[in-house]
DNA sequence: GCTATGACAAGGA
DNA sequence: CTCCTTGCCATAG
C-alpha cells in the first residue's frame, strides 16, 4: 500500500482505450521520474486482471517489454490490437501517434508538483 | 541497514 | 539494428 504503488496503478487506470504510456512517462507522473523499473513491477504485482490496464504501458521507444510468463507479448499485443492501436511487427508501437498526455486537470487531480508537470511536458513534447 | 533484483531510461559505440 | 554502461529506487530476503 505504499504511495507508490498505488499511485503506479492509478494513474494506469487513467489511460485512456486506445493509448499508450511509457514506464519512465508514469515514473515522472507519480513523482520519481527514476524509477521507471518499478513501475513494471508495480503492475506486476499489484495490477489486477481486467481492472488495471497494464498492456497499455509500454517502453520508451514504443516497444512491448514484458517478459513475464502469464502476460506475454503476444498477449499485451492482442490487447492493443484489439483497442486499435497499431502494433507492429517487431512489436513496435508509434509512440508519436498513441502516447497519451494526460490534461493539466488531470495531473492537478494527481496532487503532482509543478515542476514534475513541466518536466512532462519538456521530456514528451505536448 | 545491506545486498540483489528488475515488465526501464538515456546516451554512447 | 544490437549491445553496453550508468543511474535510480521500491521491494524482497
Amino acid at each position: 500500500m505504499s504511495k507508490f504503488t498505488d499511485g503506479v496503478i492509478n494513474i494506469v487506470k487513467l489511460v485512456p482505450k486506445g493509448k499508450v504510456v511509457s514506464y519512465g512517462q508514469v515514473a515522472v507522473m507519480v513523482g520519481s521520474p527514476r524509477s521507471a523499473l518499478q513501475v513494471g513491477w508495480a503492475l506486476h504485482i499489484k495490477g489486477e486482471e481486467g481492472i488495471t490496464p497494464w498492456w497499455r504501458v509500454v517502453n520508451k521507444d514504443g516497444y512491448i517489454s514484458t517478459k513475464c510468463e502469464e502476460h506475454t507479448k503476444n498477449i499485451q499485443k492482442e490487447h492493443l490490437l484489439k483497442e486499435g492501436v497499431e502494433v507492429g511487427k517487431n512489436l513496435k508501437i508509434d509512440m508519436k501517434k498513441f502516447r497519451w498526455f494526460p490534461k493539466y486537470s488531470t495531473l492537478k487531480n494527481l496532487e503532482l508538483d509543478e515542476k514534475y508537470i513541466y518536466l512532462l511536458s519538456e521530456k514528451y513534447k505536448i
